[in-house]
This record gives C-alpha cells, sequence and structure tokens, in this order.
DNA sequence: ATGTCTGTTATAAT
DNA sequence: GATTATAACAGACA
C-alpha cells in the first residue's frame, strides 16, 4: 500500500494505540515476516514497551524499552490496527503484539511482503533499504544543488530515478506520477537531460506534494487505512494517478497510460513530452 | 480460465 | 557502480 504519506498516517495512529503500552505475548502467525530468529525476537520483547514511532522514509521505527528498534516496512499491503485481546485472527493476519492493558496490535498483510527486524537502537541503518536510504523530502534535507548533481549522472529515466530510494526517500508510484505530471515533465525523459526550470519544479513539488497528502492523510486507491480503519482524503486530489483516458486537468488531452520500468504509468502526451535532442 | 493488474524492494543479472 | 529484470505473494478483474 503505502508512500511516505501514508506511512506517516500509520505512524501517527500508531502513537495513540501502541506508544507506552507494554508487552505481554506475541503470536506469529507468518515466520517470514520477521527476519530475526522468531523465539529470539519473542524473548527479546516481551516485557518492553513501545515508547513511540518513528519514520525513516517508508520504514517504521518502533522504539522500545531495553534500547532495541524495530523495523517494519508495510511494503504493498502491510497495516497495523488494534483490537482486544482474543479478537478475531483471519488469514492475512501474521504477528500480533498483546499488551497488558488487555489490547493487542495486529500486523495483517495479504500479499506478505511485509518484513519487521528487530536491531539494538542506533544500528537500524544496517536494516534492508536504510543501508542506502537517500534524504528525507523536505527542504532541509533534500536542497536543490544535491538534486542537480545526482540527477546530472543520470543516464536513465526520471520516473524510476524517483522511485529508487537512494535518490530521495519517500516516493512511490502514485506520487512519482503526481509530481511528474505537476511539473511537466515525461516520465522517460532521461534523469540527465532535464531542464534547470523543470529540475527546479520537481524538487519544489516533491517536497510540497508530500507535505500536502500527509495533511489529507494519505491516498486510499486499493486497500490502505490508516491504524484506525480509515480511508485516507488524497485521492481526490490526484491528477495524473489512476485517471488514464480523463482529459488532463490542465489541457484537457486525454491522459495516457504506458509503462515505465514495468510500472503502469499516467501521464498527459501534451503537457508532458519527451523532449529528444 | 488464464493473463493482467496492483501505494515495494531485495536480489540477481547485465 | 548504475541500471534492469525478476521474485516474493494474494486477490481482483476482464
Amino acid at each position: 500500500m503505502p508512500e511516505l504519506p501514508e506511512v506517516e498516517t500509520v505512524r501517527r495512529g500508531l502513537l495513540k494505540i501502541a506508544a507506552g503500552r507494554k508487552i505481554s505475548g506475541i503470536d506469529v502467525y507468518y515466520g517470514k515476516t520477521i527476519t530475526n530468529d522468531v523465539e529470539k525476537f519473542r524473548q527479546a520483547l516481551i516485557g518492553q514497551t513501545i515508547v513511540t514511532v518513528d519514520r525513516r522514509g517508508k520504514y517504521l521505527l518502533f522504539r522500545f524499552t531495553n534500547d532495541l528498534t524495530m523495523v517494519s516496512h508495510l511494503r504493498m499491503e502491510g497495516k497495523y490496527f488494534n483490537q482486544p485481546i482474543g479478537g478475531p485472527i483471519d488469514k492475512h493476519t501474521h504477528v500480533v503484539f498483546e499488551f497488558t492493558d488487555g489490547s493487542e496490535l495486529c500486523y495483517h498483510d495479504t500479499r506478505k511482503f511485509g518484513r519487521m527486524t528487530l536491531v539494538k537502537t542506533g544500528e537500524e541503518m544496517t536494516v534492508g533499504g536504510l543501508k542506502t536510504i537517500g534524504p528525507e523530502p523536505t527542504a532541509n534535507d533534500f536542497t536543490l544543488p544535491y538534486f542537480k548533481a545526482i540527477l546530472a549522472k543520470s543516464r536513465g529515466k526520471i520516473k524510476p530515478f524517483l522511485l529508487n530510494q537512494r535518490h530521495v526517500a519517500g516516493l512511490g508510484n502514485i506520487y512519482a506520477d503526481e509530481v511528474l505530471w505537476m511539473s511537466k515533465v515525461n516520465p522517460e525523459q532521461p534523469a540527465n537531460s532535464l531542464t534547470d526550470q523543470q529540475i527546479r519544479d520537481l524538487h519544489d513539488n516533491i517536497i510540497k506534494e508530500l507535505a500536502r497528502a500527509i495533511e489529507y492523510k494519505g491516498t486510499t486507491v486499493h486497500s490502505f487505512t490508516n491504524a484506525f480503519g480509515d480511508a485516507g482524503a488524497f485521492q481526490n486530489q490526484l491528477n495524473a494517478y489512476g485517471h488514464a483516458g480523463d482529459p488532463c486537468p490542465r489541457c484537457g488531452t486525454k491522459m495516457v497510460k504506458i509503462k515505465v520500468a514495468q510500472r503502469g504509468t499516467t501521464f498527459c502526451p501534451h503537457c508532458q513530452p519527451l523532449e529528444n535532442d
């Protein structure tokens, strides 16, 4: 499901339904979700309290007492929700954290792509994609000179470039299409061939659009819900993603859907022409 | 039914 | 390295 705005929305929900709770038991129904030895994972966390939940890119960082951090990535369809201990466990609920207050936190993941990894706090940057993750998409961390410099070094198409989390953290398929549409950049344009204006617009739009989507509590197009089971509201703000065949909101030209790097990609052929020099 | 599609990324291959 | 294809998995849809 989630790109950065959805993960941030989940994080904020987790602060309310999980932070401050002490773990009394853990049930694991699908062991591959946990990359550690499952028994060691359980023994390390039972008795610990969730102090807070942080986020880096699309990764959630559960901070526990005893200097433990659980890195959790939801991949396509991971979800967290809470219920009273003993509530229904369906076939897609893979991990359940029981709390001493009588509630439990369930991890549900239809496609089973999501992963959790427990490390000592401070070692989270050794986990998976956090090893090479790029700057957060904020004005402070993601600077224009940095963006210019990495674009200049890449010969590949701009859309897969933006999806690569080592360049900038947080964009996924929806927001990549949105910021390219907003910036009038063709998704197949070579990264090192963008004009100065396009680079400035893209930089600006990445920062602003992700922040705006957080305000709307994320985008629900397929299955995303926050920790309370609510849909986001940003799907009504989308201009490109999901609008193939519709008129472009800017010029009225019929929007087109193609495949770029194996991902469905919607754009306006008039506003976002491929510039070949 | 069989093939195509899906908010991702680790891994292998080139 | 940088870039590209594939695998991991389940379900909805035509």
